[in-house]
DNA sequence: AACCAGGTCTCGA
DNA sequence: TCGAGACCTGGT
């Protein structure tokens, strides 16, 4: 059984790039195969070749929402959040698919992120059957590297080559990341070109299950200014942020995140 | 038509 | 260690 989640707030707005909502289906690629589901009679419908566990775990029906709300939940505004956002959950993505996913999405925002994701893929992903195209490995993107430059990236598009061929020469190892400390991979990870502070605290939450990451964007700079009247350096903000919401801070921010955008569209 | 966007990099103080 | 500017491009 599918843990309690509210698949607009969840797949709409920020965490992923590759989920698209067609009528009452939400629309989706997950391990190389493409997923359809809907909220039915408050359950979750499922077509395509995903079993439950699968879709449990990139749920991650391990988190104990009603807890984790509880617990961020330590002033008026959080408590507010906590009751509208109800049913939004963090994601666990594939960890190359996510990393690449926001290298791209510096100095950008959602629609033109997903315009470039979807270029990526497009351009370098398998097709598969559907008409979807998975997302291209790093082998994929490096045999036809000149067609990096038809995607739209900007200075992003030398990242993205560099990036997969270090994940391709393995000088990032994804399965020695996985094994490392919050600390730790955000230091290995700012070794990379393209990824700063935000871009590793953003790989820490959402793949890397550091739930105590809090990346820090324009939007959340805001939102702790007005609400908290904290502002600084990414440093001061982040470890505010983690000080007060502690070590569920990163769905702290995400609900934050979703508040300040529907506030500013 | 400016301004801004799920930032990072470089460079000087 | 920190602040300021530059930076591709497209959305609004």
């Amino acid at each position: 059984m599918l843990p309690m989640v509210d698949l607009d707030l969840t797949l709409g707005c920020g965490q992923v790039f590759r989920w698209f909502k067609e009528g009452e289906w939400w629309s989706g690629v997950v391990d190389g195969k493409e997923v359809h589901l809907r909220t039915h009679d408050r359950r979750i419908d499922v077509r395509g070749e995903i079993s439950k566990d699968r879709l449990r775990d990139y749920f991650r029906s391990g988190d104990d929402l009603d807890l984790i709300y509880a617990e961020i939940a330590r002033d008026d505004l959080m408590r507010d959040l906590a009751s509208r956002f109800k049913g939004l959950r963090l994601i666990r993505q594939d960890p190359w698919e996510c990393s690449l996913s926001y290298l791209l999405a510096t100095n950008a925002n959602f629609p033109r992120i997903q315009k470039m994701v979807d270029a990526v893929c497009r351009t370098f992903g398998p097709l598969l059957p559907g008409g979807r195209h998975d997302f291209p490995s790093p082998s994929n993107i490096l045999d036809g590297e000149e067609k990096a430059l038809k995607c739209g990236l900007g200075y992003r598009c030398g990242r993205m080559v560099e990036f997969a061929r270090n994940v391709e020469e393995g000088r990032l190892d994804f399965e020695a990341l996985m094994e490392m400390s919050y600390a730790e991979c955000i230091s290995y990870l700012k070794g990379f070109e393209g990824i700063g502070d935000k871009v590793a605290d953003c790989i820490a939450l959402f793949c890397l299950d550091h739930l105590e990451a809090f990346p820090v964007d324009v939007r959340i700079r805001r939102v702790m200014d007005r609400a908290y009247g904290i502002k600084g350096s990414y440093k001061v903000v982040r470890e505010c942020g983690q000080r007060y919401f502690g070590r569920y801070a990163g769905y702290a921010q995400e609900l934050l995140y979703h508040w300040d955008g529907l506030k500013s569209t």
